[in-house]
DNA sequence: GCCTTGACGAGAA
DNA sequence: GTTCTCGCCAAGG
């Protein structure tokens, strides 16, 4: 295994396990997160290696659809997974509370 | 080495 | 809104 892989799978891992519940975050922002911009298509396959469970639902595509086929049982099961924390959905986009972080605050603290 | 493959993203049309 | 095109980059054949 490369050295690559091993310090990015890590990174990414981290970044994963703390998004928290009822929030997504996209493949770009992950990667950004974990210290690897322009590795968006490399976060699916590290989240893929982890030997830990991931709440790998809570990552979606940069415009807020599933990353699955809609006719997939993948996509089924991600969609699900969200719903039951909360997230909706208008269609295949998810709806995401804007700009009233009033909740927010409320349930995940102060974000920064 | 060259070519193809991705649970992708941003910008253009 | 949408659909297309191109850039991205490690992995595997």
């Amino acid at each position: 295994m490369s050295r690559f892989q091993d310090k990015f799978d890590h990174r990414v891992w981290e970044v994963v396990s703390a998004i928290p519940p009822g929030r997504v975050m996209g493949y770009g922002e992950v990667a950004r997160a974990a210290g690897f911009p322009r590795y968006s298509r490399m976060v699916s396959a590290a989240m893929g290696r982890s030997p830990e469970p991931l709440p790998w639902f809570r990552v979606v595509r940069s415009n807020r659809t599933l990353a699955f086929e809609p006719d997939s049982r993948y996509y089924r099961e991600q969609a699900q997974l969200l719903k039951q924390e909360g997230v909706r959905f208008d269609g295949l986009k998810i709806i995401e509370a804007e700009s009233d972080d009033s909740l927010d605050r409320i349930l995940w603290g102060p974000q920064d």
